[in-house]
RNA sequence: ACCCGGGUGGUGGAACUGGUAGACACGCAGGACUUAAAAUCCUGUUCGCAGUAAUGCGAGUGACGGUUCAAUUCCGUUCCCGGGUACCA
């Protein structure tokens, strides 16, 4: 009987969907019959392109960690969605007129196809999808809770925005008196809350993709440029929606502690929050000490100081001037006369450049003097105020004081324009550079004279503070984020405009359908295709839509009880499965999504809806696969011959004559130029000719017709109709191709569909291969050869229960010692593996012990079974069905974990090849507890062996190539 | 520039808290079975030198140096590759 995967792999996907036999229930929390596990992946966006290899590396990870705890007697939920909203879809609906909703649900379909074809352990009943109306129901209803909540800053968490209104009643603010609450018209009352809410409208200056139509998210933007499609984005202010992520930032930071992430993760999230502490100070102004012109500083006109931020009070004796951001509101204010012609003309440079290429020239230094001067509180010295584009209106407080021998910029700043530069840490500073560092001993530095400068920043902020002109400081380079997007593909908000107030919808009222529309362009004014919408607009609904980050924010709660239609999650359930135990996907998401959806939990946490404040327990990367593309190199060549007559022709050449990475153009003499000539020759035969242009063009093929590097030249024929006639040369008979590693993509041809895979090996196999490429978190360019290899290792699995000729081979005798020791051996290597998630030697391990029990002959039941249990999560079809030829019933899913024994392990003595000063050469068996020889007679010269022979026992014995090098007793 | 990863045979990759580097697999070479092919099985495969051979000797984990009886592993310097951030004061 043959290994026929097939057959058994059809039967088994159709037996298990049959009997439900990953069905997945919430028991009672009062009475949980097992602990609980939640393994999660992160759900994909159903693209039309489908899955490509790459996609089901983490999938297969997390099927095999569900399996191996179930199997470990754990009730574990691990299910299965889609991120259906996005604005592909949208751009698809666009380009064909297709309604987002058919393509989606096309899509949807064909991942699920594709998902199930590799026997994954999803319980289906539990599906989610974010563009259900019967989920994003709920996405809206959550939105309502953080319009309805604030911050609280005494208590650090988010509060009903109720219970601050009572306190406004009752006490007012530090802004305003209860009284005059009371005072504010409704609209004011409104905008004042407004300010405070967890998701909140405001103006604000957005990325405003022209192209797209759309705003975009900061992360959305890479270098002034859409992160899809690569269009230019610019700065505009438009009335937008926002999350207050930043009022959660010190909970986001500290939650890191408290969770599994790899370290480069939590470094990324904490790189993104951006917290840095310091001081905020004031210098007050001073009329110019140098010209007899009258200062702008009139008094009542306010502007009598300038507050700056800074990480490093203790240079503030360093400090050689003061910059500000060019569009910080007191330039305008404290300019001179004589400077402002200047300032102006640099105000209106800075408005010129684009935010790209402010930031494609950060080399450059730009700036100009305002004609004011500050005065150095601590020994009234009068500093220069620049302003500069260097300087950030958005950061702290939008100026900084600049210690030119402490920091680089400031340096490079003052060295440009010829500003002296005070030294305040002696030999640390060069004069060639600025030295940042802290551990310097100040000096011209009044009275932190001799302080080291990391001691001295907590007194110079102490002193600043005791002054009452500054305090201590935290600033975050997070900002809020931005919650609108002008699109249609996405949850529309439950808010009415009523005279400019937010009327949240009541929670009746919801699910607040998507509308069909059918135009999907942009509305009025850079609004959302919604506003295209007569009756829409006319009820004055919000025109905008959530980001993709809304609904992936929580849906790993809405998996817990999928169908609940009175509830977002039972409180129940999600007291049940609580935190997910492992998350599984890629970096990419490392700032979007996975902080989105931690501060979703806090708020949750915080208003008492879940009972857990981190989503995400241990987070487990996988790598991207990447895409080894193949090329052929298409040589165009020109000749003349003596008359003048073009010659021409085309064709394909091998890599051995072209290098990838060789000009286009190659001289007729090299041995291209040769082929080349060998070519004309056949084309247009005894003529005399002189080659005059040779160009190579690189062309992608697809990587399913060749094999390693080789062309299979018939099917490259057949790919294309251009290609038909194509002429090759050939080296030895073969076409060989170039490689090179890019991202997977339709349209380098370097894709590779698992469906293929499956049918030509099997999804087992498939599934192990996948493993053994190596460790899933290690990012690696994808090759198909070597599956034979895992192939190889299915078939000899099935030949320990099979032979071809006598069929059944296995007995129901009693294993050996040395079978056993394998099993054992086994059972200790794949539980720790699988644990560590070590997929790829745990595969190896498989292959060996197959290996060695192929070796022993073994046809042990008692043996092959306990092999199957450790094998089902890594290759659940042929596991399940050889377990039930031995006889059993049910799903091995249920089976016994093997139990490790770990005196099967035991080696009770060794041989150990022993050559002392390089004379003696023997073996000696020892007795591997106690390392006591067994050999009677050994004449050794070492002494410490003399001691171990008199009876004193060593500790330890090290033997390095066979010779004895050292022996602790 | 800064912060994280990582450099090991022809290839993907192993090596536990320092203890015989190269597991396992691919590829390659040779052999067995076969009319032949496929499939399967066996042997070899880090490099260099010596030997008919078993084998022996030497070098070897990007480079240089250090600690140690012993370093892929720990420390320092340096080079290269991948990822993240980017005027954040």
């Amino acid at each position: 009987m043959e290994y026929n995967f097939r057959e058994i792999e059809q039967k088994w996907r159709e037996s298990w969907k049959a009997n439900k036999v990953y069905k997945v229930d919430n028991p009672l929390v009062s009475a949980p019959l097992k602990p609980k596990f939640y393994v999660l992946d992160m759900f994909p966006y159903p693209s039309g392109a489908g899955l490509h290899v790459g996609h089901p590396l983490g999938y297969i990870a997390s099927d095999i960690y569900s399996r191996y705890k179930r199997l470990k007697g754990f009730n574990v939920l691990h299910p299965m969605g889609f991120d259906s909203f996005g604005l592909p879809a949208e751009q698809y609906a666009i380009e064909t007129g297709q309604h987002p909703a058919t393509t989606t649900e096309k899509n949807i379909a064909t991942f699920k196809a594709q998902l199930n074809k590799i026997g994954f352990c999803y319980d289906w009943e539990r599906e989610v999808r974010t563009s259900d109306a019967s989920y994003y129901k709920w996405t809206q209803w959550l939105f309502l809770q953080l319009f309805n909540s604030y911050f609280c800053n005494t208590q650090k968490k988010a509060r009903p925005i109720t219970e601050l209104i009572k306190k406004y009643e009752r006490e007012g603010s530090k802004d305003f008196t209860a009284t005059s609450w009371h005072g504010y018209t409704k609209k004011e009352q409104q905008e004042i809350l407004m300010k405070r809410r967890l998701a909140f409208s405001a103006y604000g200056e957005v990325n405003w993709c022209e192209a797209l139509g759309t705003v975009l998210a900061n992360d959305e933007v890479v270098n002034g440029l859409s992160e899809r499609g690569g269009h230019p984005v610019i700065k505009k202010k438009m009335r937008q929606w926002y999350l207050k992520i930043t009022a959660y930032a010190d909970r986001l930071l500290e939650g890191l502690e408290r969770v599994e992430f790899s370290e480069s993760m939590k470094e990324m999230q904490r790189n993104w929050i951006g917290k840095s502490e310091g001081a905020e100070m004031e210098f007050r102004l001073t009329p110019n000490p140098y010209s007899a012109e009258a200062t702008p500083l009139t008094p009542g006109r306010g502007v009598e100081a300038i507050k700056v931020y800074t990480t490093r009070p203790d240079t503030i004796f360093g400090v050689d001037f003061i910059v500000l951001a060019p569009e910080h509101e007191l330039v305008a204010k404290i300019t001179t006369p004589t400077q402002k012609k200047q300032v102006d003309e640099y105000l209106a440079y800075v408005k010129s450049r684009s935010d790209r290429e402010r930031m494609a020239e950060v080399k450059q230094i730009t700036g100009c003097f305002t004609g004011a001067y500050a005065e150095n509180p601590f020994d009234g010295k009068q500093i220069p105020v620049w302003i500069a584009e260097y300087v950030l209106a958005g950061y702290g407080t939008g100026a900084i004081m600049a210690v030119p021998c402490g920091d680089q910029r400031d340096f490079a700043f003052a060295k440009h324009f010829k500003i002296p530069i005070t030294n305040i840490i002696g030999e640390h500073y060069n004069g060639e550079e600025a030295n940042p560092t802290k551990d310097a001993t100040l000096q011209n530095s009044g009275f932190l004279d001799g302080f080291l400068m990391k001691d001295a920043i907590s007194v110079a902020i102490n002193r600043i503070e005791e002054l009452g002109i500054g305090k201590r400081k935290v600033n975050f380079r997070m900002r809020d984020a931005g919650f609108s997007r002008q699109r249609y593909w996405g949850e529309p908000f439950p808010i009415i405009w009523e005279d400019g107030v937010a009327v949240p919808l009541n929670e009746n009222e919801l699910p607040l359908e998507l509308p069909f529309v059918e135009k999907y362009g942009p509305g009025p004014e850079g609004e959302g295709p919604l506003a295209n919408i007569e009756e829409w607009v006319e009820k004055r609904r919000e025109t905008s839509t959530m980001p993709g980050y809304a609904g992936s924010s929580w849906y790993f709660l809405r998996y817990m009880d999928p169908q609940n239609n009175d509830n977002f999650c039972d409180r129940t359930a999600s007291d049940y499965w609580n935190q997910v135990d492992v998350y599984i996907g890629g970096t990419e998401h490392a700032v979007g999504h996975l902080l989105y959806s931690r501060m979703w939990t806090k708020v949750m946490y915080d208003l008492n809806l879940i009972g857990f404040d981190e989503p995400f327990k241990r987070l487990v990367n996988q790598g991207m696969i990447q895409g080894s593309s193949r090329f052929v190199y298409r040589v165009f060549c020109m000749a003349e011959d003596e008359l003048n007559n073009k010659l021409e022709s085309t064709f394909i050449v091998s890599e051995t004559y072209v290098g990838w990475n060789n000009s286009n153009v190659f001289d007729k003499n090299d041995r291209l130029g040769l082929e080349v000539g060998k070519k004309i020759d056949q084309l247009y035969p005894g003529k005399k000719y002189k080659v005059n242009t040779i160009a190579v063009t690189k062309l992608h093929v697809d990587v399913n017709i060749v094999d390693g590097v080789e062309l299979d030249i018939a099917a490259f024929k057949k790919w294309k109709p251009e290609f038909i006639n194509t002429e090759f040369i050939l080296e030895d008979g073969k076409y060989i191709c170039g490689v090179e590693t890019e991202k997977m993509s339709k349209s380098k041809y370097n894709t590779v569909n698992p469906d293929d895979l499956v049918d030509k090996f099997g999804a087992d196999t498939f599934r192990m291969y996948e493993m053994f490429l190596g460790p899933v978190e290690q990012s690696k360019p994808w090759d198909t050869k070597g599956i034979e290899g895992v192939y190889r290792f299915l078939r000899k699995l099935w030949r320990l229960f099979f032979d071809e000729v006598k069929g059944k081979v296995w007995t129901d005798e009693k294993p050996t010692d040395a079978e056993l020791k394998v099993l054992h051996k086994t059972i200790k290597k794949i539980e720790s593996d699988t644990e560590q998630f070590s997929f790829n030697t745990a595969v190896s391990a498989f292959m060996i012990s197959v290996n060695e029990l192929s070796d022993l002959k073994c046809n042990k039941k008692e043996i092959l079974e306990q092999v199957l249990i450790l094998l089902v999560p890594y290759a659940p079809h042929i596991a399940e069905e050889l377990w039930h030829q031995l006889g059993n019933q049910g799903t091995i899913l249920d089976a016994a974990y093997p139990v490790l024994e770990e005196k099967y392990l035991v080696e009770t003595s060794k041989e150990y090849p022993v050559s002392i000063n390089g004379k003696l050469r023997t073996t000696i068996n020892m007795d591997v507890n106690t390392l006591q020889p067994e050999a009677e007679k050994l004449v050794l010269e070492n002494e410490v062996v003399q001691k171990w022979l008199e009876g004193k026992a060593p500790r330890k014995i090290i033997f390095v190539k066979g010779k004895m090098i050292n022996v602790v007793i």
